[in-house]
DNA sequence: GATGAATGAGTGTTCATTCAT
DNA sequence: AATGAATGAACACTCATTCAT
């Protein structure tokens, strides 16, 4: 099958990898650094082939950032479609985040360093990604408001950015410092940690 | 008094005025959109003019990084230098950067969406001033778990990285937005939601 | 056949145009007067492509300046290699200079008028070159002394500046006064004159 | 007098003093790396200033040409002026030559560096200081050789070409090399050289 | 006379993109 | 599909020159 250099994989095969080298090389010299040739030679390839798979750098850039937003929602999607507490919620979006970290960095780096901080090219489309996203983890706190399982004196909003800051926090903290999680232990850790301080707060009488 | 320009309050109110035009410009554009041209055309001048009052399109930057910094250390000096209880010093650090952000929008912008996250060029001496910030910070945390005021179940560090990451998360949301804060008021209510929150906890039962 | 864009014919035909094209905008124009457009519209192609084929207006340089001391050692090697009365050595060293004058008069034109004067940007290694030029004229010269063929009386590396100079006085004067050589007759005359007057003195008395 | 700032004598001093600090740079920097702000800052004035006294950079470099010619020529009225040996006379010139570089180093370097081998702005008029120097020389060459001094087989256009090379060949390989001369004692020699070799010839014949 | 702030033409260089092969 | 030669828009930066003070 991977023989046939014309099969419908083989260019997913292709696509995938040129994908993979963009990632890489835009996390270590930014966008904006981040040459074409670079690219494709770090795919292995010339750099006229970039341009047979992707039209142009912005036309890559915007596949990355599908992928992120795809990947993102469809969390979202099986995040709100069962019924479940807001405890698990949340643990949901803090793993998904930490797992993705540990699967595909690059991705995830590009991500932050990237398209979360982009205010230049941020066109409304782009910043409707950001927005739907806060929208629907502000529907989730709010929903927990209404269950009374979360305090109504902080408006929903509010806890969905302190609630998504402290994760995109150490996520970037993770980032910037090139620390990579060691094990799953370590990220259990984190977890619990954010998850326990959102919820039961840093104060020491939280932890009686 | 104004009119002599070979006084020292002339130049620095033109490198000033420099400065200026070029956190709006790397604000709107991004550093690397932000051309020359526009900076001093937003600055009134010449673009020659740019290179006498700064060497190069990096120091321009790294001016802005400076002043950055600078404030940011001289606000953490006196949060350290005089005994108060963690609650004071973390609210005088929301407040710092939420002061700031009123005061001048477009320095905070340019950090949030150039600085904090340029992982490109993110040289050992740019990082080091992440690392000492975070090291002061979490000296503080650790500082309140040995007061008991802080819960120990939780690493300093990690701390750190959820109460900075959920002011920054705040900040960034604000900047992305291109939100302003309307009034005092509501920069207070957002002040109590950080640190009740990151006090406190989100859970329902905190707030009792 | 040649139409072939990749063969490494074409590539090196490629080069050698645009070498030439330097050569001669920097002959009319001088090193810095010469905009690489000038080069590439000279040599019929766009400015992009000199950068293609020569990194920097600076590898341009020094392509034609390796050039230059390549063909000019080449021949100091085939000069010492065999055995030959210095008046043949030296014929040879004044018949290289005429030569490469009438083939290719931009070359020597860019080196007596760049290179050879560029104090400016004379680096050790640049430098060195001309030393070892120097060096081996001067072995020939007290070659000669040793074998009782020239005076004594005046030391080797004097006899080399003097018969260098000479030389290259002509040269100098034919390349600032754009004459060129007419014909092989004058040829003979120049290389006659010089040599007899170098080795016979312009005296009267070393005719007879 | 010198008190006196309005006095004919400060504004030549001046003058003279940026004269002076723009062989230097110029030696040091080549013509077009030379910038007017070093020549005023090794003067230890204002750049502004160097305007005041010269009108622009081209007119600052012409007066340094014509101080050089005007120095030549002066040279050569007295070398015809009056009845001498054409020893003497080529004497008189070699001396000059040599003279002049111990006094002047940089005015003779920024000859022979910057004014003797730019065929870039070399215009007619330039081209005819040069053409005049060549003909009196000659002028003097063919009278030698009408008195039967000189070897009349060479043309004395060629004798002159071979003459001033073996000289400028040799100011130039000081220049180049920075060497200085060394004493009096080591001119002679240097004098001596040049004219033995250019009257008797280098060959072993020659000294006998 | 003296200063240096201000101007802007000029140019080397980069790099996304196209396209002939 | 694949290559890389070819193009040229875009931009940082330099520096001679002017001129208000």
């Amino acid at each position: 099958m991977l023989q046939d250099p014309h099969s419908m994989d083989h260019k997913k095969e292709k696509q995938a990898a040129i994908f993979e080298a963009a990632c890489s090389v835009i996390r270590e010299k930014g966008f904006h650094q981040a040459r074409i040739v670079d690219i494709a030679r770090h795919a292995g390839i010339s750099y006229g082939l970039v341009y047979h798979y992707f039209g142009s750098k912005a036309d890559l850039f915007d596949a990355i950032s599908k992928e992120w937003w795809d990947g993102l929602y469809a969390m979202m999607d099986q995040c709100e479609s069962q019924p479940a507490s807001i405890d698990d919620r949340l643990a949901m979006i803090v793993n998904y985040f930490l797992d993705l970290y540990e699967r595909r960095p690059n991705l995830v780096h590009v991500f932050i360093a990237e398209i979360s901080r982009s205010t230049a090219n941020l066109t409304p489309a782009r910043l409707e990604f950001f927005t739907r996203f806060f929208d629907r983890t502000e529907r989730i706190m709010a929903g927990a408001q209404d269950l009374g399982t979360l305090r109504k004196d902080v408006k929903p909003r509010y806890l969905t950015y302190i609630f998504l800051g402290a994760l995109e926090g150490f996520i970037s903290t993770m980032v910037m410092g090139e620390q990579l999680l060691k094990g799953r232990e370590q990220r259990k850790r984190i977890a619990r940690g954010i998850l326990d301080v959102f919820f039961y707060g840093a104060s020491a009488s939280g932890q009686d």
